[in-house]
DNA sequence: CTGCGATACGTGTACATACACGCTTTAGGG
DNA sequence: CCCTAAAGCGTGTATGTACACGTATCGCAG
């Protein structure tokens, strides 16, 4: 409490809080999408989905700020329960992915369950930080651009 | 850009905003502590065995707000490559978590190129927004807790 | 002493995440 | 036409994450 400043051994990590956030935010919305049968990632999967129209992986995992080979495995579960199909397109070397009517049914079941606790968080949080939430996101795309430029230089 | 309020279709979501942030930086934290060889969410479990000594698992994972069933598949790689050792206690029905002299090192290591990137965001984040995502996840706590009343109720 | 709730731990299962590698195809320069 | 760079995809491997379940021990009420 009193020391003064620039001292301190290292505690917090921005890091980890960020993590730490996002494990806990992440529970909170998978617990509300429950009743609905998927998780929040899944759930923006397919809003993405339905919203781009059928999209090749490699564009759908730029979306999302995703790695292509995480989506690629994020895709599997919802594949099989016949959420969204994967079909080959005219261009042989990829695949369009587009959303089922199952899929379909499903955003609307969980929609209102989303809503909820969108409203719930946004309340608690004030929107500044919201918004701030993307430009943080935003910021650190930058400094992981300079990093790779640092690195193929 | 017109759009005057509450109207829109939904598309920003506040987990999945975390969610990337957080990938964004742990990928900037990993990259920056590779040179070390072990990764930001070791850095961390190591950090937190060394300041708070020996400790059994159950409180180690409330150290970090992390499940437990989590933190006990991440002591795994880091009790093989000997950063980290678990041994029976008195109390036969918990575990002492303690440090190795390796492990020590490796954090000696690690810790420069933790502070460097450390420095590196908190220059492009300001403070405040750092600070106030320690907020946002206290804050994230108050609504599992009411969540959690709400079932029990 | 017996039984029961609370404490502490681990595993099975399933999903999320990303890097290293390798494969196929396409487009274009020579 | 050939060859190479780039685009697009998938898998092996390893880690991170959490829930459901089961096991063992301790402390204590009766």
């Amino acid at each position: 409490m009193n020391k003064s400043k620039t001292e301190k051994a290292p505690s917090f990590c921005a890091c980890m809080a960020m993590r730490m956030a996002s494990r806990t935010i992440t529970k909170i919305y998978d617990q509300a999408l429950k009743p609905s049968g998927i998780k929040v990632t899944q759930f923006s999967i397919l809003m993405n989905i339905k919203t781009h129209g059928p999209v090749n992986i490699s564009t759908l995992a730029k979306l999302q700020h995703l790695d292509r080979t995480t989506l690629v495995r994020n895709l599997k579960p919802l594949e099989i329960a016949k959420l969204l199909e994967s079909v080959p397109s005219n261009n042989p070397r990829e695949r369009q992915v587009h959303i089922t009517d199952h899929g379909l049914k499903t955003i609307k079941i969980a929609l209102p369950y989303w809503k909820t606790i969108q409203r719930k968080i946004s309340n608690k949080l004030n929107l500044e930080q919201l918004n701030l939430l993307e430009s943080f996101a935003n910021s650190l795309e930058d400094v992981v651009a300079s990093e790779d430029e640092a690195i193929s230089r």
